[in-house]
DNA sequence: GGCGTCAAGTTCCATTTGGAACCAATTCGC
DNA sequence: GCGAATTGGTTCCAAATGGAACTTGACGCC
């Protein structure tokens, strides 16, 4: 019986036929007999950008995930408040909000009522803060950099502008689970 | 002061210039002046898919996110094991452990030891575990066809390719932290 | 063949998570 | 303007999560 090595129980691996390279051979399945081919591939590779990295900036600066994204979102744009946070990061609110007490009992960032609606605040980095994301910034960014490095920069590129027009048009893709 | 609708404290939304849709304002900062666009674009579209499609999931069939992965790796290739599905989806062991024990106790799956290596287990569907597959993968290939209608099909086959090869080299991406 | 190392799964436990209820301020409808 | 409905943010609590320790089987190495 000519098996082409994809036997999955014995943990044999695949050779990739694009790359040549070794991969599980589940992962082959994944990729090449999935019906939801986008979600495993999205899935997938948020993982494998999220765990490291993640994973370091806990080791590092001892802030989780969310308290991260907080303060990265003020690093992209100052004076912000929770609600945009939530909206463009998508954790609960009551999660985004846990992560601003901690910020703001460890003084890296602060806030002050937003004056046109007083039940909100705007956020904003300290300087210590600001030290922190420049220090945990660039090994982020390297990562990223090297995940990218087996495509060419005009393959870059074209891969930020397909998943760009994704993101803006998903919006309109119903969340809430599409009635029925 | 010329301001183009970018307030974010303010709530205002601005328009997309590629494709005229309107968008939070912090999201096109987190597109198009990040440095981690990749990350970002990933995450946001991961949870795009996910929050709608295993939350109708949790509500059709009961099941959570890691059982539903477990079923669906099965669904591609049954009888793998454990380790195989921990490999591809990224879950620690532990979590996919537990999911195991309550698709087996639901009787969705059954399992019986792998000969060639005796702590392991192959897992197979039951009848009952592919009825719900059945039931349930149209709604989600449905919504990420959705989710991918704004893209051409020759996109959305260059998007593949592209995400595929990201897929097949990021292994080789030190997912422990990167020393130091 | 016996011993140290490693891998597959399970169990334990502290922590995190996120839904739901809640409070206060805002906006809408009239 | 005034009450109803909505929104930003916080709190509560049950459930999920994942690290670490553990058990058992496999694999090297001598």
């Amino acid at each position: 019986m000519p098996d082409t090595g994809t036997t999955i129980a014995g943990s044999s691996v695949e050779i990739d036929a694009l790359t040549g390279v070794a991969i599980h051979p589940l992962i082959a399945v994944k990729l090449w007999e999935n019906p939801c081919w986008f979600s495993f591939r999205i899935n997938y590779l948020a993982l494998r950008f999220n765990v490291p990295v993640y994973g370091r900036i806990a080791e590092h600066h001892n802030l989780s995930r969310p308290e991260y994204v907080v303060l990265y979102s003020l690093f992209l744009r100052d004076a912000i408040a929770a609600k945009d946070v939530c909206a463009t990061a998508g954790f609960p609110k009551n999660t985004i909000s846990r992560a601003i007490q901690k910020l703001l009992r460890r003084r890296l960032i602060r806030r002050a009522t937003d004056l046109s609606d007083r039940r909100s605040f705007l956020l904003r980095l300290t300087a210590e803060g600001r030290r922190i994301l420049e220090e945990s910034t660039p090994p982020m960014v390297a990562h990223e950099k090297q995940m990218l490095a087996g495509l060419s920069l005009g393959e870059q590129q074209t891969l930020s502008r397909l998943l760009a027009k994704l993101v803006v048009v998903s919006p309109d893709c119903p969340t809430s689970p599409n009635r029925e």
